[in-house]
Parts: C-alpha cells; sequence; structure tokens
DNA sequence: GTAAGATTGAAACACTTGTTTGAATCAGGT
DNA sequence: ACCTGATTCAAACAAGTGTTTCAATCTTAC
C-alpha cells in the first residue's frame, strides 16, 4: 500500500523546508503537496518545529551512523591512511540514504540552513550530534597523522565541514561524487601541511637532525 | 547630530537579520529597536525585500573593493606568492568595515544565510556579484600556481568560500584573526597539492618557508 | 457486530505579517 | 512670512500564519 500520512509528511516537509527555507514552507502547502490534511502536522508531530527535528533526526542519525561505520573500517589498519578517514567523512554525506544522491544533497541544503540559524534550538541540536562525531574523526585524523597538533586538527575539520556543506548544498547534482573525491585530495593536503616538516621526517628519519 | 533614518533602519536590519534570519526578524521590531516609525521602512526603501538587498549592495561592493586593492598588492611582483593572494582574499572577510571585526563577521552570517536560500533573487544577485571576484582571484592563483588547472582551481575555491564562511559566521568574535590564518595556510597547501609535483620542483622550490 | 481508540476532515480561531493611507510635522528656498 | 516638497506618525487594511476544535470516518480487538 501507500506509504502513511507520517512518512509523506516527512518527505514532502523535507524537500520544501529544503528549497525554500522553514519559514517559507507552509503548512497548508507541506500538507496540499502531500495529499493529506492540513492538522495531520499537528496530529502527527505536534507542531511546526516539531516536524522539523523530526526530519532532522531522521537524516541526521543515518548520515552520523554511515559515516561512523565507514569510519571503523579505515581505522582497522594499524596505521590508518588518512585519505580513508576522509573519504569516510565525505563519502557518506552525499550518498547515505536509498533515494541516491538527490535526497543527499538535499538534506546538505537543509544542513546548510541549520548552519545559518544560530540561536535556535535546532542549530544547537545539530551541533550537539554533531559534535560527537567530530570528535571521532579527529582523533581518527590524529592517529592517520601522530604529530599533529589536536586543536588545530579540530579547527581544520570545521574548514572542512564548511567547504564540504557549501559545496555539496550548491554543486550540479552530476558533480557531487566528483567534487566528494576533489575534496578529499584538497583537505588531505591542508591537513598534512600543518603537522611541522621535521616532525615528519624525524618521526621516519630519526638520526636525521635537519636545520 | 544623529544618523540619518535610513541608516539607522540600515544598521539594525543588518544585525536582525544576521541574528535571526530576513523572515523572522520583523519590520515591527526592525522599526522599533532602530528607534523610527513603522511606515519608514517603505518609504525609504519600497519594501522588506528591497531593504535586504539594500544592506547586502552596502556591505558586499565595499567587501569585493577590499579584496580587490589588496589583490592588486599581492599581484604587483612578477610572480606572486600564494599566500598574498589568499590573503587578500581572506583578511578582508573579516575586518572590511569601520566598526572592527563585529560587523565582519555579522555579514557573513548574512551571507551564509544567503547562500542558503538557493532559488531566491538574493542569492543570484550575491552569485553574479561574487562571479566576477571569483575569477579574478582564480586567474591570481593561477598566476601563482602556474602549472595548476584552471578548472579545478575554480572548484577549489569554492572550498575555500565554504570554509571561510562558515567557520567566521560560526567562530567566537576572537579568533576570526587566527582562524583567518590557519585558513590561508590549509587552503595554500591544499592548492599547492593540486599541482603535479615533477611541475612542481621544475618550477622552484616552492616550500619556502612564510612568516 | 459493536464498542474504543486512532486517524482524518472542514472550519474556525487568535494572531501576526508587510503594506498602505492620509493627516501632521519638518526643511529649505524665495 | 509662506509655500512646496520631503519626511514622520498613528492607524487601519488585507492577507496569511500555525494551531485548535469537534464531528466524521476508519481500524482493530473482543
Amino acid at each position: 500500500m501507500g506509504v502513511s500520512t507520517r512518512d509523506r509528511i516527512l518527505d514532502t516537509a523535507e524537500r520544501l523546508f529544503a528549497e525554500q527555507g522553514f519559514h517559507v514552507a507552509t503548512l497548508r502547502q507541506i500538507t496540499q503537496e502531500a495529499g493529506v490534511n492540513l492538522a495531520a502536522v499537528n496530529y502527527h508531530f505536534g507542531s511546526k518545529q516539531a516536524l522539523m527535528r523530526a526530519i532532522f533526526k531522521r537524516r541526521l542519525d543515518a548520515l552520523n551512523a554511515a559515516r561512523m561505520e565507514q569510519l571503523e573500517g579505515a581505522l582497522k589498519a594499524d596505521s590508518p591512511e588518512l585519505e580513508d578517514v576522509l573519504d569516510a567523512f565525505v563519502q557518506p554525506a552525499l550518498a547515505f540514504t536509498r533515494g541516491g544522491d538527490a535526497e543527499g544533497q538535499r538534506f546538505m541544503q537543509l544542513l546548510l540552513r541549520a548552519f545559518a540559524d544560530r540561536d535556535t534550538d535546532l542549530h544547537q541540536a545539530m551541533r550537539q550530534e554533531y559534535a560527537h562525531v567530530m570528535r571521532r574523526f579527529a582523533d581518527a585524523i590524529g592517529r592517520a597523522l601522530p604529530d599533529a597538533d589536536t586543536e588545530r586538527l579540530r579547527q581544520q575539520l570545521d574548514f572542512i565541514v564548511g567547504a564540504l556543506t557549501l559545496t555539496m548544498a550548491e554543486s550540479a547534482l552530476k558533480d557531487t561524487r566528483i567534487i566528494a573525491g576533489e575534496l578529499v585530495r584538497f583537505a588531505a593536503a591542508g591537513l598534512r601541511a600543518s603537522v611541522p616538516a621535521e616532525a615528519q621526517s624525524a618521526a621516519r628519519f630519526p638520526m636525521e637532525a635537519r636545520s
């Protein structure tokens, strides 16, 4: 049978929130395009805000789970490869749903809006859910680059999040895969450059003291 | 003498739009905090939308002008230094107004919202104004890295825009200067990595330290 | 089959929004 | 002083918002 009312609302609202923003997309538009009654949103979710939270939770949980799973694979090795760690962060962002890349990009647009909306509870909730995963990835990158400064890694991870979110949300759909690969290379070089050159060579050739 | 009604509206609306977003900040709140009459907005600007456009024009013109001026200085040299070009892009973003960094950060928040608002005329206008400057910077980076692929440079510049906009909009105010420096280093390494190694060493020693 | 609960439906509610109006006030020139 | 246009002001307007209400309908279990 057809999808439940609840799911139809979730899908349609996600699309319209991403396209138009939370305050521009109205409940009347959402319920009309979803083919459900206006009151259904308040019945199933309680409020428009709660609907937004439900949308976010559904996607963010899936995204984080996919990231953690791929990260675990990358960390199997004794000294994980930096590019594999970055792949685990970037790749799931564009194909973490059964619906293919389109849904992934749509959620990136939503995520970008959430980043822009400081001082909202949604922003806080997202940052909080993000924080856990970010810490794990910062640790993983630290294992791939043992001599890097941890605090700086955290900072640079924010750069990567910004580059990923904005380019994924904005780029043409067909380019996302290529862009993801480019971003991994770009970020890997940026991260490696922050490790002091002496430390890198000193680790490999401990006897050689360079000026 | 007090500031004109028009300017008071401009300043207050810019702050509230950045803090709360275009649709959440109401004309009644703006005019009340600015200490002017409600109808003053429509009298001086025509509409709420037109007010937003005026705010954007004022800042974006100033930002672009500051960037182009600093870029011109960096391009004085025969072979411009990559870090100087990136500085010309990043530094004006956080201190391009007489009011200091706070206004700069506030506009970065506004810019982030504009990026998130695809399909609006404001987004289109911003991208269009941005496009010109971006092309100039892509060219300048191309001069600093003669063997780099132009198309890829354009792409990587988008990474930098994303990293800059999101981190500047989000970070604590006092950290912006440090972050800007970090971003320049991070981006320079990422850009250099996309140039084939053989081409690099053939050109010169690219790793020379920078203060 | 029928009672109980979950879900849908149409309508109304209370409120806020951006905008417009027309009179009152101000500024500057002659 | 006086006129003319620019600006400010309080009030109203029309439209749209999220939410609530309560009856109608559909599900499910006994």
